[in-house]
DNA sequence: GTTTGACCAGAAACACTGATTTGGTCATGT
DNA sequence: ACATGACCAAATCAGTGTTTCTGGTCAAAC
């Protein structure tokens, strides 16, 4: 990583955490400038326009998470709780990407206009549901329901356990990482197909693991450098 | 019911509708009574104030909700699926309870300044915790987690639900019915203790149900009959 | 060659005014 | 006794003008 390269870093770092406390709309180029001790042009050099330096944010935040999400099942991905545990605690540390799933407004703000959520994730259910279909097709999970509820159930229950902290009595919500194990879990029993993995089964499952979200890594690899590689000469 | 009760009720039927359509702040009382073919005062007959009149609608929804679930189980409350997929079909039927649940504010608008959503619902979580408690006591449902957690699950389960339709691209939705019955079934997995109810289990399952819906259902009478009880002269 | 921050056009925020709408009341009509 | 809708105070809205702020640029400084 060159200067240059290391300079976008500290203004990306910088934006985060201003973005993370006051959202995108309250959020200026100048305070993320001052934040990251350089002059505003030196923004511009970086990327185009605001816009683009928070889509190379949201691009960084997400090829972050599945870089996590691949650290943390390296080892054994090998059990369905061990994989959706670990990708629930890469989602929490990912507020931003976080944001954008549950596209919150309080940080997304006037940028939804410029690039709709659903265009920042786009690729999740499909691959995803590509993920699912091959576990279904190798039997290792349920099959008795279609792929498209199951991509529902899933989706829907990292939706619901990151709406619930801020809809429910304090003593009825879990705190991480429990949290993110109860998730894990919970997607483990609701795809279970009924019997338990012998050693075949888990070196399929985790030959499966590991291609999708190496794929899925790679994707958003490659948006994000997209995201950070052109410069203005270039147009 | 008499003609005044009746008149009540076409009242909140128009209320409804268009609240339905326009949200609590775009909705006049002028629109309400022409609505509902009755003069503006009339209105004032029956409750003191336009937040009333919404309140006494946010508690015959959730009243009649909960009617609703007492009926749909009545017959055979048996089996956890059973009991959660009627408690989905009965809130995907109450559009405004939903709303309150998930603190929709295109339709609760400003009215959550007089009433905040979670005194609409604030037994919700301490009754329900309390027939989850009386389940894990009975050994009807897995207990090696914590009560907090079970409920959190399922107030979740509910709330990723509810909020998955307007997030997911429309291949991954499945429609009502069969979205309520994924949830309950899911619900029923997640809870599940391992090993299947005989009939004692059975019986004691559905003594338990059933007074917690009755209670449930006694509660949210009483609220409503508050709602829509007094009068001017009474103060 | 690279960084900077003064600069500027346009956007946003604000204050004010007059017009319109609406919640709630109550004298009148039935 | 009950229902009504004209009425009024208050709230909301629309429009205008002024002030302030900010995104983006680029000549000057390093």
């Amino acid at each position: 990583m060159d200067d240059r390269e290391a300079r976008a870093h500290r203004i990306l770092d910088a934006a985060a955490e201003l973005i993370g406390q006051l959202g995108y709309d309250k959020t200026t180029v100048d305070d993320i400038a001052t934040a990251a001790g350089v002059a505003k042009g030196t923004i511009y050099l970086h990327w185009r326009s605001r816009a683009e330096l928070f889509e190379a944010l949201l691009r960084r935040d997400r090829m972050g998470m599945f870089q996590d999400i691949d650290e943390r099942i390296a080892d054994a991905p090998d059990t369905l709780a061990t994989v959706f545990t670990g990708f629930a605690h890469s989602l929490h540390a990912c507020p931003l990407s976080k944001a954008v799933y549950l596209r919150d407004l309080r940080v997304l703000g006037k940028f939804v206009h410029n690039r709709a959520p659903e265009q920042l994730a786009e690729a999740m259910p499909y691959t995803f549901a590509g993920y699912l279909e091959r576990l279904r097709a190798e039997q290792l999970i349920r099959t008795d329901i279609s792929l498209a509820a199951q991509v529902q159930l899933i989706a829907a229950a990292f939706l619901g356990a990151l709406h619930a902290p801020t809809l429910l009595p304090a003593e009825f919500t879990v705190p991480e990482p429990v949290a993110s194990e109860l998730l894990g879990e919970s997607i483990a029993r609701v795809l279970d197909r009924g019997t338990p993995f012998d050693e075949t089964d888990r070196a399929a499952f985790r030959a499966a693991t590991i291609a999708y979200f190496q794929k899925s890594t790679a994707l958003e690899r490659r948006k994000y450098l997209r995201a950070m590689g052109h410069t203005k000469e270039s147009e």
